[in-house]
DNA sequence: AATTGCTGCGTGTACGTACACAACATTCGC
DNA sequence: GCGAATGTTGTGTACGTACACGCAGCAATT
């Protein structure tokens, strides 16, 4: 049965019309006397046509030319990931004339990210491709792009009612919600967790609490009241390494019964140093993020658990959805979350790299 | 710079000669002059010529007839997901001319296979894609594919030396030495763990011993040596429901300081309903696959975890590996494993549909 | 009556590649 | 020396689509 493909001219052929007409018809540019439309439409329905993509991206020759507004891997190596993903993606889409211009900033200045912003917004590109992690900046140029009509696509934060083309990211409250099951499955009969937020610019601050908040809800809603106990502390950025240790000596000193560490972002990797140096092999740690020296202390025993959710594959699938948009015409969705993976040094090889 | 991309009109043009040249050149056709060879490889390799697949895809407008032998969703419904991947790859590949004929075995008749591999043979297909879960039937027909230089693509089983063109599957051993990690988090001290077989046709058996191998090599090499017991049992096929109570029963009333059961295949939906009816709370489970019966058990907290191996994807990257090598002529890799990925109630929805 | 404008539609060409065929040059056999 | 065989190269067409252009036919304007 049904093993031709159909094309425009077999249209054409059925309804006694040229496929120039068929081409009109179907690309609503008009010029076609109503009846010839609804035979044409009826027949193309019937047939069942789809487009051959491959033809159509042959001859659009034309370059989509998409800008990238990201964070400096060199200043936090976590976005290194999503940057690669970025250039895979990249690769790919060179064949149907996809350009990518990277715009880097630093993510602990928000003038470097206004400044790149500006100067990504002097140009006019066909889509742009943001992780906004400042909020209050960000908006106004969503505003910007959204006038001039330019699609934009966010990844890693979620900033939503400035209709974007779509977000795609994590999702934090779950996650937090996950590292509170993974440790009561450590900890079956009760614990002493502490979470704690290091060493971050301010404005991942939401993400972090919403990690937090899923991490505390997890027991709320699963565990008896008393048997679990939750503490909280906050290492601001600039810290020096003394007042680390100091901090985390004080801090198991009046809570000897702590069994567990959650690290909301991907710097569990200080807090390892610090057991590894104290020696407290019996408390559990769970972090965030493949980051190089994230995998160094997973391997050596030291962080049990690293949640991750795929930076590369978010930077490669925001290159695919605006792909999708712009040049397979695909209808794409407002939202994709990827996987929360969990990461052991024993599955790692299959995640990393 | 270089955005203008090459193509073979260029560096005809370039080197004083026709693109028919080129053509016969950069597809080792002969009948080209020696100089005028050296000449057209040297601009095409300066130039950084690759060529457009998309143009290629639409004059070599062929079709590309691909077998995929597998087992019957209807008898074991683990086999739903490889079929649905391989749909899903079907239909993107439909545009570059890829039809796919399935066959269907019973996972339970070698004699079914082999009925499916003799109707698959008597028709030149351009790639097959098998999951060999008879080892010795399988054999036969490698050696026929291989003689008639057919490609064939291995998932889910993998059977080395009769060069298949690639394998796509799961690593059995680092998944059984993953479930012995979870369990280790989940009893830090010391345990005594099940290992439970059940209700498997014996073709699977080398995947569910290389698990268990896993799994008492984990303990071995990260515990000390009296902390951890290990024991195992094998409930073969047809075993009825009382039979399969009697001997849970007695196994646990033999020890009762059996504190986690590891499942080895899909069938832990099994133990789950076991340890409801007997209202066993304090063991742990954990088991594969996400198949329905398993999900309900699952989300109703007596299954811990499940780990997957994406079988989804591997019939899905199987097609994609035929497709790679036969339209686009890419190198494949000869061994992919999927990730081993740890699902539990909270991060179910990313991998489930 | 001649012109312009508009509508409805067909034709032609281009995208980059593959391949059949034609065309030409060279060599060889007799 | 001529025809045939062989070797080397150019030309043309096709794949399916998009779009510029052109051409009729008719109505409205000059």
């Amino acid at each position: 049965m049904e093993k031709t493909i159909t094309r425009i001219k077999d249209i054409a052929q059925k309804a006694g019309v040229s496929t120039g007409t068929v081409d009109r018809v179907l690309h609503n540019r008009g010029r076609v006397s109503e009846d010839v439309q609804q035979r044409v439409l009826k027949i193309a329905k019937e047939l069942n046509y789809e487009p051959n993509l491959l033809a159509r991206a042959l001859v659009t020759n034309r370059t989509y030319t998409i800008a990238a507004l990201l964070p400096d891997p060199a200043a936090d190596s976590y976005w290194q990931a999503p940057k690669t993903g970025i250039e895979k993606a990249e690769a790919e889409l060179k064949q149907y004339g996809v350009v990518v211009k990277q715009f880097i900033f630093n993510p602990f200045q928000a003038s470097s990210f206004r400044e790149n912003a500006d100067r990504l917004t002097k140009t006019k590109f066909d889509g742009i491709l943001v992780a906004p992690i400042f909020y209050r900046e960000s908006i106004t140029y969503f505003n910007i792009w959204k006038r001039s009509g330019v699609p934009f696509v966010l990844f890693n934060t979620h900033i939503p009612d400035y209709e974007p083309l779509m977000y795609i990211g994590q999702d934090s409250y779950l996650s937090g919600y996950l590292a509170g099951k993974i440790f009561h499955f450590g900890h079956q009969e009760s614990g002493t967790f502490l979470v704690a937020h290091i060493d971050e610019n301010m404005q991942d601050s939401s993400h972090l609490i919403k990690k937090e908040q899923g991490f505390v809800d997890y027991f709320q809603q699963n565990t008896s009241a008393d048997a679990y106990q939750i503490l909280h502390t906050q290492v601001s950025r600039g810290t020096d390494k003394e007042g680390f240790t100091a901090q985390l000596d004080n801090l198991l000193a009046d809570n000897p019964s702590i069994t567990g560490i959650f690290v909301t972002n991907s710097k569990s990797y200080m807090v390892a140093e610090y057991l590894q140096a104290r020696n407290h092999r019996k408390i559990n740690l769970v972090g965030y993020d493949l980051v190089e020296k994230n995998l160094h202390f997973l391997n050596a025993g030291i962080i049990n658990f690293l949640i991750n959710q795929n930076p590369k594959g978010q930077g490669y699938h925001s290159m695919y959805g605006l792909a999708d948009h712009l040049i397979f015409k695909k209808k794409v969705e407002a939202i994709k979350y990827l996987p929360l993976d969990i990461i052991t040094k024993e599955n790692l090889q299959y995640y990393y790299g």
